[in-house]
DNA sequence: CTAGTATTGTGATAAGTTGAACTATCACAA
DNA sequence: TTGTGATAGTTCAACTTATCACAATACTAG
């Protein structure tokens, strides 16, 4: 029932199903079609279609997907039932500002601690979460091993940021600073680039317009 | 010399591939090797050559590629020489951070402005800027034809705010905000979506411990 | 019960991407 | 000037991913 291998593509994609199933239990829907879930996303209905069944068959031909039960198994695939905590280094910036946002709409994270290096920084509050050294990370991965970082620290300091969260235990990490890392083996590292996102939009918007075929 | 169609996994390589000559020219080096970009982006390095040769022949055997030249040329391809103003809409958690980043790193991006919807907010200062009511975006498109509108507003008022910016003239959006949102046709949307970041760490990390083949 | 409609699941096919190996060219030193 | 090593550019095949079209199935109305 589990394939082999499955694309980050088709996950990204169960992870926005996901999203959609979750506003659809929210205004009281049962029912979805792929249809609907295409629209959503962008996509066609045979590309949702494929990748639901993929790990089985889900739904009742004539009507569609049950809504909450595609979303539990659509989880339970992702692993998220049981979401692990997220921890943000770098009490800057987009660091305070993703603790306050608080992951409304991610279907469970939350967020466990705000850390930062800049002792000068130490102590301060942030929407209830105390600024503490990176050092005291050590004890969030012992209680969770799925620990999630999220690195948004001073530009040129992701680096040191990396090596520290990975030395404490982190496996996963989330990157918004921009300068390229280099994660050990084993360290599933992605990224969020805003740079990189505008330079798809620039660059798709000059050529609408360069005149190509 | 310019290809009918390059996929947007060669826009975002180039892409990364510009931020790493930037840091380069920065540390003073000249030339660079498609290995050593392969190095920093975590790919190979005929994917490298092959990415720069859709576009022309810009390095030289045996050396390497002039850092300088090649990217001028990468941005050149991009669009990005004279990048576009990016005008925030939603001053709140995100919206604010985003400004008072500075888009430090991107080779040029600025911000031009901060808008939001909520009279309350309206007004307020941050990091020099003004928030302003998203109706004044108009006069920003209308100088800057090719405005990217970064949308980071209370969950649930996305489309909302994309419409309004799409009704000003803007034809590239950039959203944090999570719910799914409808472009009109013609209109470039991009998501940075946190949650799905999370999701596929998550499940890559179940996954690893979970002992498939 | 039957006919008609809607929707899923999937085989076949097309398109796109990646990887590896090969060739051409350049820099450098003797 | 010539030989050697390094590196870019190219080609082809294998693999992956996306798309299409349709059969199978379930629901609905009468």
């Amino acid at each position: 029932m589990i394939p082999a291998r499955v694309s980050e593509k088709t996950i990204r994609r169960l992870s926005h199903y996901a999203r959609c199933l979750r506003l659809a239990m929210l205004r009281g829907e049962k029912i979805v079609t792929s249809q609907q879930l295409a629209d959503n996303c962008g996509i066609s209905s045979a590309a949702v279609r494929r990748d639901l069944s993929t790990y089985g068959e889900f739904g009742k031909q004539g009507s569609g997907y049950a809504v909450s039960e595609l979303l539990a198994t659509i989880q339970e695939i992702l692993g998220v039932n049981d979401p692990p905590g997220v921890a943000v280094v770098g009490a800057g910036n987009i660091g305070c500002a993703l603790v306050r946002s608080g992951l409304e709409g991610t279907g469970g994270y939350r967020y466990s601690g705000l850390f930062d290096t800049d002792p000068g920084r130490i102590g301060c509050e942030c929407s209830g979460f105390k600024v503490r050294p990176v050092s005291d990370l050590a004890d969030l991965v012992e209680k969770d091993e799925h620990l999630i970082a999220v690195i948004a620290v001073t530009p040129g300091e992701g680096q040191k940021a990396l090596d520290q969260v990975v030395s404490l235990g982190c496996r996963a990490v989330l990157s918004f600073n921009l300068e390229p890392l280099r994660p050990p083996e084993g360290v599933d590292l992605r990224y969020v680039e805003v740079s990189t996102e505008l330079d798809v939009l620039t660059h798709s918007m000059r050529r609408r317009e360069g005149g190509q075929k």
